[in-house]
DNA sequence: CTGAAAGCGCTTACAG
DNA sequence: CTGAAAGCGCTTACAG
């Protein structure tokens, strides 16, 4: 039945210079449900404003046919795309491909895709890309960057496209952002390390993004509070890489030969500070305790195991995504700065 | 001059119930040109069809008032998409993220977006996913499974959807693939432990789809040579994570403690396996040699820096977009299966 | 709750 | 090399 109705378009009565596709329209739909194409689109968008026995005609008619909606005929008549613009600091970080993996998830689900830029890290590089994603009329973005971006905030209330923001909590509810607070993480690891009695405890940390100078913020309150001086740590503008934190780790044995302990801003530099540590000799955590930050892979299971922050950023996407879909389809939204929070694992390294 | 051009548009004139959207259209840079639309479409998508006068003055024009495509229209007009479906086996695994890197610049450049899809390292799901994408249109597909897809070779030719396999390489020129010979490789390492001393090698693996497969092909082929048993083996079907090289390494060392050396089939297991030396306190190499293969970040600076294989997987990104786009344009293609080799690091570990 | 009409911005298929 | 006409498959903006 249905195999005839789809086979038999094409071939029917084509006019001369005909461009039928063979698809199954709307229109089709609406002639096997007995409505007007009008209907079947509400049914699709908006079921509640169609009478309960039409829906129940037309969407039996779409498994009949096998319909499937086309969605550049969608986007084209109603200046809308069902494409999420994501934008992420970098794509070669484990961090954020798990958080594209919780987008994935929740969009797969609600029916729309999403476009991937990476920011390098960089707000102008950010911005620079909302403006050329824009071209792509997206119907929203999920951002990175800590900072608000002046583009989006400037488009007239009726083209406004919502935004949320992934990692970093905003002030306020007001500005939808889905994180945790980087300040306590830091802070935490900085009690940790006191309560495990070291006295001259470091910060490493190359990619000097926000997040990271905001963890560095909470690591020395940590200290600061402890009596200790915050100010043995070793910054450096590169990107991170393995090779990056045995590096670090060099450096601040040498300018600060009696530093017991280091914190490293995420689990690729305490790698790269842990195997440091092996070639030189230095016991670990007798001689320098070691502690990353997001639980990667291969902490738990480096010998010795290493202390990490554990971060939610798998759900982090896939929350933020919802955050943006609601906000979409206009869903009341009771909050819209949603800390979920972190963990300390506490392992061998510390 | 353009912005006036542009800004006035949607309030000069409209009629009641307008739908207006204010952009700027291939319309509205025809009549800036002096030509009709469909010229103004040529000098866009074919170029050499239009005189070099008309399009100097469209391309003028398009600067002048700003003009972006609407990808959506196109779509819709042409029931082609500018969307290009990949399926990779996983996003948790470094070695395709750098793979799509090579997609995205290649893309980007080419004006091209793209899905991404996960297949789980499963034939079955990468065909589901293919189904799936088939409703959005793709203008290509760029696969990783080892084998075809009947669903692609089905189509009428008209219809026909092109597809390049990435990571390993075709039986000829007629299906385009872009990779390298994973026996090859496997062979390799084989014969690299060989000429090093070592007399009972062995495989250990997770994961196990074909390329692995193929990988222990070429490593058993390469000890068999030198007449060595190749019979030392762990496989298990499992996913691949740091911890489970160490799993595995414990196993070998039960079933063959005379073991002196394991091809670990990618990077993750050779950190795992390493950690597990340590933590035994086995010496690396001296009592157990480790090699890996992908070359991840960790390999080169691990302590003892891991001898692993160096595979192109940026290029292979970067390679299979170009030839995929190349057969879309109908441009010539002289070789339609590109071996982008590897190579052998040999470092500490061996 | 439903529908007829018009339009979104391109490209196809002709015809010169 | 160029253009007028029609159409791709939806949704908007009305009007009932």
């Amino acid at each position: 039945m249905s195999q005839r109705a789809v086979k038999n378009k094409p071939t029917a009565s084509l006019p001369k210079g005909s461009r039928a596709t063979g698809r199954v329209t709307i229109i089709d739909v609406a002639a096997e449900a007995g409505v007007s194409p009008m209907t079947v689109s509400r049914a699709l968008k908006t079921p509640a404003l169609v009478q309960e026995q039409s829906r129940a005609r037309i969407f039996a008619a779409i498994d009949r046919l096998g319909y499937v909606p086309n969605q550049a005929a969608a986007t084209l008549a109603s200046a809308r795309s069902q494409v999420v613009a994501v934008l992420v600091p970098s794509l070669t970080n484990a961090v954020f491909i798990e958080t594209l993996s919780g987008i994935r998830d929740y969009l797969a689900g609600a029916g729309y895709q999403f476009l991937i830029g990476e920011t390098g890290y960089a707000r102008d590089k950010e911005e620079q890309l909302i403006s050329t994603y824009l071209a792509h009329a997206p119907a929203g973005f999920l951002l990175s960057s800590s900072e608000q971006h002046e583009i989006l905030q400037t488009r007239p209330a009726s083209r406004a496209i919502p935004a949320v923001r992934m990692f970093d909590l905003g002030r306020s509810h007001a500005e939808f952002s889905v994180g945790f607070s980087q300040t306590r993480a830091g802070y935490a690891v900085a009690r940790h390390l006191v309560e495990r009695g070291y006295r001259r405890p470091a910060f490493l940390a190359a990619q000097l993004d926000p997040r990271m100078m905001k963890r560095r913020e909470g690591f020395r309150k940590g200290l600061q509070e402890a009596g200790i001086d915050p100010g043995v740590e070793v910054l450096l503008p590169l990107p991170t890489t393995v090779d990056m934190g045995a590096q670090l780790l060099r450096r601040v044995l040498e300018l600060h030969p009696d530093c017991d302990s280091v914190f490293c801003c995420n689990d690729d530099l305490a790698l790269g500070a842990l195997f440091e540590c092996q070639r030189q000799g230095i016991s670990v955590p007798g001689r320098m305790a070691i502690a990353g930050f997001n639980d990667l892979s291969w902490a738990a299971c480096a010998t010795p195991s290493i202390t990490t922050v554990v971060t939610p950023r798998y759900d982090i996407g896939y929350q933020s995504a919802e955050l943006l879909i609601r906000q979409l389809k206009g869903e009341p939204i009771d909050k819209g700065r949603l800390d979920l929070g972190f963990e300390l694992a506490v392992r061998e390294s510390t």
